[in-house]
DNA sequence: TTACTCACG
DNA sequence: ACGTACGTGAGTAAA
């Protein structure tokens, strides 16, 4: 590698190229202050990239000065039909800059002429000086400057894709010199910059007579050897043209810079300043690959054993990090723990220590406030010790969720990074990833990273709990949030007991049916194949047997169950399939699926409720997931009764809301008529049907309007469009928009609700449910439709289906309280229902309580309503 | 890992 | 003209 290197960047073009080439998520890269960052983001990328392979001693970027160049005044429309800038760009640029200074590289332009002329005189005279040059740029017309030491570097899409193109290259390539590429031009002209050439003269034409001639000057020497009578004709009329378009199209290469080669040096990242520019862009990836050593604390910490507890000193707040290894923490196992109170940390593999005073009195007390990431985690792990956690009042997982469900995330790392605390490496980086994972052998390189953790909880409490009550969401975090982790962390541990012998016999029952489907599914195709393969599935059905294609997915057809349904009359293979599909589902997932996460111990399944992962504020369940267990048709259904009370003579007991989502629509949209409907108790589907069908009051509502009333009610709680309606329930379009027209009159407050919603997200960004849970909206300022529309009809359901999580979870809270002294235990949450076990005895006394605990969780404008169902097993309770 | 399909509220 | 219902998790195929 030469000792002299020179990085030449057109810093107009990258930016441009930079910028369309993130054009479709340009809304997604905004940075806190709501300043779009894309272009920044891909010019980094770029730097990243060019800076690694060219390893530059020396680096400038050039910019174009400002409309007016020597090329205006040669030409007056030079550029002239280029379109304005989008704002969006033009705001980037003073960022640009200052991230090439931080990264140590000059910025330069010069008035009168562009980016283009700067390089193209700064890489001869440096050229000249013995340098080997690059230019970076999107503009393949810098290619003229091509030569044995200078190399043009042309993105190509994106910023990362990119042409080399040396002079040999040029040759190899265009089968002309460099500098013939300026006679190129003259001739074929320029539409981008909006200049002409000459006449009926393209890129073909334009090719085959500078090859000829070798130059513009030389082939208007010899005109008269050019045959084409046309063109001769065009030729000699554009002469001048030609020659103006040359002169535009060439680069100065002796414009008067005013700076010199020995200015030039690159000076490499300044870390401190860029390190704090990525943090006001929020460019965590390229904050997480700078060598943040200087951001990483330095942790005193004492390594202790069980013959040393007895110097713990701990006062005060004391943070808590245990580690384990592995997301599921009914069984991972233990890594370490990290505990101290700000002042002293102690660390150990051993968390048996944890169990022993001092350290035990400390979890457990009534006194001591401990901060976690993750109380729910801690809650379980510190269970299986035998340890019950008690007064966690700082939980960093759980309050960054509620400050922004976006960018909420299970790593403490990204956590911490998403508010602005960039202390902690990665456990990707630390432990490494997929196969090679591993923890440290190395005591420091462990203890270390838990320490980073434990420093990073404590650090950031005081700022989050600030933003939490700058959010008024104090409450909601210590009345709702903290206290159902809790509840949640205590209904895992009791898990539900499964009959393993029931499934068994299932599966096998369901095997043989498979088998027989199976079976005439290959007879109906006349081969045997994998009927669980889109792809062949689709070639029997759509190229072997010719039915008609229906939808399409991106990778060839669709065969889901709408498809299939309108095919079935069609040819009897279908419903086979069917069939087939429906019965292998609830082999796979819900037989064996479930048997294989049975714990042996007390045949139980322990799921885990993900409590910070929906958008809005809802549950959900992992391993296995407890919340969709069958129901809708009754062979799933039976899966239910493999679920059973933990103990003999015990019965399974259900209750859940009736139409919640609904209630709270009438309750927070104010619409009088909705709301009388559900205080007079009417069926809510019924009266929807009178309204928009416009049947009087002692018609009879038939079962189908009922069921298309329903439809139309389930839309306007999911942010209702035509289309989607249509496409539901398989009406018209035409027809869903009448319906939904009637609604809103009929229901004129919701409609009002329900664009309020919208205009508030707009002007705020966010929605929020009746326990201020907010969700941020980034695309509702989207210019691409399908993601604002998105974003809008989320406006709509987010705060719906978002207070009837909030209604339910204090309903949960109180209904511990509310079981306090008896047997029956809360073992599941389906969203609107709550399943307990119970001694027979107690059932009488749950039929009262939990109705009576979940319609009074709060007071909305119109009742809520339960309904409870108990039998022996969970099939039963319904 | 991604795409598809399908189970639930 | 655009082209979707809202929120999830898991199994399988195919890369």
């Amino acid at each position: 590698m030469a000792d002299k290197r020179l990085l030449l960047i057109d810093g107009n073009s990258i930016a441009f190229k930079a910028f369309y080439a993130l054009f479709q998520s340009v809304d997604r890269f905004t940075n806190h202050e709501g300043l779009h960052t894309s272009a920044i983001y891909g010019f980094n990328t770029m730097l990243d990239n060019i800076l690694t392979a060219v390893q530059p001693t020396a680096a400038l970027a050039a910019f174009d000065a400002g409309k007016v160049t020597f090329r205006t005044k040669l030409y007056d429309d030079y550029k002239g039909d280029r379109k304005k800038t989008p704002t969006e760009l033009i705001e980037q640029f003073p960022y640009i800059k200052e991230l090439l200074k931080d990264r140590g590289i000059k910025s330069y332009e010069l008035a009168n002429y562009e980016a283009d002329d700067i390089i193209g005189t700064l890489s001869k005279q440096a050229e000249a000086a013995g340098y080997e040059v690059t230019i970076v740029t999107g503009d393949r017309d810098l290619t003229q400057l091509c030569s044995d030491h200078v190399t043009v570097s042309v993105s190509k899409t994106g910023v990362s894709e990119i042409d080399h193109y040396t002079a040999d290259y040029v040759k190899e390539h265009l089968g002309i010199t460099p500098k013939q590429i300026i006679d190129l031009k003259g001739l074929q002209g320029d539409t981008s910059d909006n200049y002409p050439g000459v006449t009926k003269v393209g890129p073909k034409t334009a090719d085959k007579l500078i090859k000829q001639f070798g130059s513009i000057e030389n082939l208007y020497d010899h005109i008269d050897e050019v045959t084409a009578k046309k063109l001769k004709e065009h030729l000699i009329e554009d002469h001048d043209q030609a020659l103006l378009s040359k002169r535009l199209a060439t680069i100065d290469c002796n414009a008067p810079v005013t700076i010199g080669l020995d200015e030039l040096e690159y000076m490499g990242n300044q870390d401190e300043a860029l390190i704090a520019f990525y943090k006001r862009m929020n460019f965590n990836k390229f904050l997480s690959q700078m060598n943040l050593q200087s951001e990483m604390p330095t942790i005193e910490y004492t390594m202790i054993d069980a013959d040393h507890l007895n110097d713990v000193k701990l006062s005060g707040a004391v943070t808590l990090y245990l580690g384990m290894d592995g997301d599921n923490y009914h069984q991972a196992p233990f890594v370490g723990f990290v505990i101290g109170d700000g002042d002293h940390w102690y660390v150990s593999r051993d968390v048996e220590l944890l169990k022993s005073a001092p350290l035990k009195d400390r979890l457990t007390d009534d006194q001591t406030p401990i901060s976690v990431f993750d109380a729910k985690r801690a809650y379980v792990g510190l269970n299986r010790l035998g340890i019950k956690l008690n007064h966690v009042d700082f939980d960093m997982l759980l309050v960054s969720y509620l400050l922004n469900t976006n960018d909420n995330s299970n790593d403490l790392s990204k956590v911490a990074s998403k508010h602005g605390y960039y202390g902690v490496k990665s456990d990707d980086d630390v432990y490494g990833k997929g196969a090679k994972r591993s923890i440290p052998e190395d005591d420091q390189t462990l203890f270390d990273h838990l320490a980073s953790k434990a420093l990073a909880i404590s650090a950031l409490k005081d700022k989050m709990f600030k933003e939490l009550d700058e959010h008024d969401q104090t409450r909601l975090y210590q009345e709702i949030e903290l206290p159902i982790a809790f509840v949640l962390a205590r209904m895992e541990i009791q898990g539900i007991t499964v009959n393993r012998d029931q499934l068994i016999s299932m599966g096998s029952k369901l095997s043989e049916r498979i088998a027989e489907y199976e079976q005439a599914i290959y007879n109906d195709a006349g081969q045997e194949f994998n009927i669980g393969s889109p792809k062949q599935l689709g070639e029997i059905l759509f190229e072997k047997l010719h039915l008609p294609v229906i939808k399409r997915t991106k990778t060839g057809y669709s065969t889901s169950v709408d498809v299939l349904e309108k095919l079935a009359p069609e040819a009897p293979i279908v419903d086979n399939i069917l069939k087939y599909r429906q019965l292998s589902k609830i082999a796979s997932t819900y037989v064996d699926g479930l048997l294989k996460v049975i714990y042996p111990s007390d045949n139980k399944v322990h799921t885990r409720y993900l409590q910070t992962l929906t958008q809005t504020g809802r549950l959900s369940s992992v391993d296995p997931n407890l919340q969709n267990i069958p129901i809708r048709t009754d062979e799933g259904r039976q899966i239910r009764r493999a679920f059973v009370p933990s103990h003999p003579g015990w019965q399974i007991f259900s209750s859940d809301y009736s139409q919640i989502e609904l209630r709270v629509l009438a309750s927070i949209s104010g619409d009088t008529n909705m709301q009388d409907e559900f205080n007079h108790n009417d069926d809510i589907h019924a009266s929807t049907a009178r309204r928009i069908f416009g049947l009087q009051s002692n018609d009879e509502v038939t079962p189908e309007l009922r069921r298309q009333a329903k439809a139309v009610n389930f839309g306007i709680v999911y942010g209702i469009s035509d289309f989607g309606l249509a496409k539901n329930t398989g009406i018209s379009r035409k027809d869903a928009k009448q319906f939904i027209d009637k609604y809103f009159a009929e229901y004129p407050k919701v409609n009002e609700y329900m664009q309020n919603e919208v205009k508030f997200a707009h002007a705020n960004g966010f929605v929020e449910t009746i326990t201020h849970r907010r969700r941020y909206l980034p695309d509702i300022h989207s210019r691409n439709f399908h993601q604002r529309s998105f974003a809008e009809r989320t406006a709509m359901n987010s705060p719906i289906q978002g207070s009837a999580a909030d209604i339910i979870k204090i309903a949960m809270i109180n209904m511990e309280s509310a079981l306090a002294g008896m047997q029956a235990k809360m073992l599941l949450q389906i969203h609107d229902e709550l399943v307990f076990e119970a001694p027979a005895e107690e059932i009488p006394v749950l039929e009262k309580l939990v109705p009576k605990v979940m319609d009074s969780a709060v007071k909305l404008q119109v009742p809520l309503r339960v309904a409870s169902h108990h039998g022996p097993t969970w099939y039963d309770a319904k």
